[in-house]
DNA sequence: GTTAGCACTCCATCGTCTTGAGTGCCAAAA
DNA sequence: TTTTGGCACTCAAGACGATGGAGTGCTAAC
């Protein structure tokens, strides 16, 4: 037996994929020659469908039933056989609109994507915040709350605000906050926080000698408002879709992936795998390599802003999912976001 | 027949609900008499059963089966029967010691409270974050993201950060903008939401005669950041707990259910009824008023700061709840919740 | 290499039967 | 007058078995 597929193999690997996509049913040999486009008798796509079984790419839930596919059923699908189409002018005025809104700033936008991505999918949306280390200084402010607490309000170039709750050791006076408010942002605004970041530590170097005790506090405070939170954060939207997948009809193995979605570490993870990658990507089942989610598949894309990429956006569902409709509208939104970040706010 | 019911009639109800509360399944006369504290004979009970029936108390799914208590049952059981027994110092701590991390802001705060109360009651937690009415101005700030495009950035006396994003028709210096800031803050701090509005409207009016052109904006601008969104947030944690009830086991069913809390605005209307409330608020099933919660129950609570009603947490589930140790774990986060406001940031 | 035919497998469905928990009612007991 | 034991009745749930049908693998013919 050949361990690579004929063509033919490989259209009716691809047929039987496609249905059972559409009807999450097992697939026989008789559905095939009757209502799809295989023009052999079923005799022969049986012999067919045995060696794709043989070569791991179908499996059978029990010897009277039709296929399904294998989890390399669907790799080698999304690898080698997938035609994406473009995604029609309907659907793509469809996602437009909801950015049309006029005064919408970063956090809407991001959980509007993640919304538009559940609502067209019809899975779940993930949308990761961007993460500071990749954004850029714009405006800094100290706003002091008691004696011993300073809550640092952090503006990013895209208007993306994060705040953070700062200890103190000495009752700063608000006047002193002020000078140091304007100096940062005075010197900062335009660097990336990687930047700023080191321009503290170098200008604290060079004020050692200095030693003014003023500019000092200066550093200090910030630096403690720029510490990147080790974790990232998850906008997550249409949990409810997961309910609808016939696969997931059992309530124990429901609840298992609902709540690795609130715990949001695991997907955290998965989406910063495609911070790099460029396009999307598709990873499925045991590829996410936690048991939870060994029949999901996540579909991501990066998006970016004038300066590089700041986080992913994408898709999760049951690992039977029409990936031919699903990759180009992540894709398209994962586009549109970056369009959008890029020539507002400049 | 009487249309009060008798402390004999009284008791057997209780144990009815307690017993359908613990087992999710219809309680007979046998169970009643054997296991729980009654000590009269099936037949008795089930003539007091059939009273209680007919009162609208309770009611049996099928003839064969035993009674389960109807949403008037519940009501009445909560309403009189109930014994509120205080929390007992391990839960106390259990509860407390979330909130011991230093450096927790109010933000981190409140979705802690509403993770907290999801796990230690089991049902999902909900909090009502804190309409911009009802706080205390601390600070602004006005940063320009492009030139028809301002952000104001909002700080509340207890360190809730807001930001809005402005349109504005002028291209404004960021020197003037920060004139504007330092007017705002020296002169609203301190002031509730809707003193700073009054002062506004007021000074805008004498403005017209003085027409400084600068001090005109700036109240076009806070007044622009500070018009208060209809629509509260909602923090709702622990969706997953909603999986585990027997009583939502089909899906249909559970995904409406979903939905609706991912919709929030239900949600928040019913949060909402609690502001105004002192002590625990108990809303079952049809008082929701919703026929998609039809068969969940509300457990609320209104939090307080330093100067009144901030908003109101609480859990939601199946009206099947443990409403005697589910009423003080509210009852008990609330409180420590205001105190957590009041003691801060002060 | 392809196809028709055929025996075989096994799940899903349906009706039947049984079981048992629980009820309502009545007459006897307290 | 209230309580209780007894008894016939009801009905859901579970067990059992038969049936049907979709699908397979294999073999022999085309």
């Amino acid at each position: 037996m050949a361990n690579y597929l004929t063509e033919r193999s490989q259209k009716i690997l691809e047929a039987i994929i496609e249905e059972y996509i559409a009807t999450a049913q097992p697939v026989g040999s008789k559905a095939l020659t009757l209502n799809l486009g295989i023009k052999l008798s079923p005799a022969s796509v049986r012999n067919v469908m045995a060696e794709l079984e043989e070569l791991g790419y179908l499996t059978s839930p029990h010897t009277s039933a039709g296929r399904i596919p294998t989890e390399k059923g669907y790799r080698f699908y999304v690898d080698s056989l997938l035609r994406i189409s473009d995604l029609d002018v309907r659907q793509k005025d469809q996602i437009e609109l909801k950015y049309r809104q006029q005064g919408l700033q970063m956090a809407d936008m991001l959980r509007e994507a993640s919304r538009t991505l559940s609502t067209v999918c019809h899975y779940t949306g993930l949308v990761m915040v961007p993460r500071l280390k990749t954004t850029i200084f714009r405006h800094i402010e100290f706003v002091k709350l008691s004696p011993r607490q300073v809550l640092a309000v952090f503006v990013t170039q895209s208007g993306l605000v994060q705040n953070k709750l700062i200890d103190v050791d000495e009752d700063l006076h608000p006047r002193d906050l002020e000078k140091i408010t304007n100096y940062l942002n005075k010197s900062m605004t335009g660097l990336s926080i990687q930047e700023v970041r080191a321009r503290i530590i170098a200008e604290m170097a060079e004020e050692k000698a200095l030693f003014d005790h003023l500019l000092r506090r200066a550093f200090v405070l910030s630096s403690a408002a720029l510490v990147d939170e080790a974790t990232g954060d998850v906008i997550i939207e249409g949990t409810s879709h997961f309910l609808e997948q016939p696969e997931f009809a059992d309530l124990p193995h429901m609840k298992r992936i609902v709540q690795t979605f609130e715990q949001k570490s695991i997907l955290v993870d998965l989406l910063d795998r495609g911070l790099e990658a460029k396009g999307v990507q598709v990873i499925i089942g045991s590829e996410t390599a936690y048991s939870e989610l060994a029949d999901c598949s996540l579909i991501t894309a990066a998006y970016s802003g004038k300066r590089g990429t700041l986080g992913t956006l994408g898709v999760i569902g049951p690992y039977r999912m029409p990936y031919s409709t699903i990759i180009p509208i992540v894709d398209y939104t994962a586009n549109l976001i970056s369009r959008l970040l890029d020539t507002d706010n400049d």
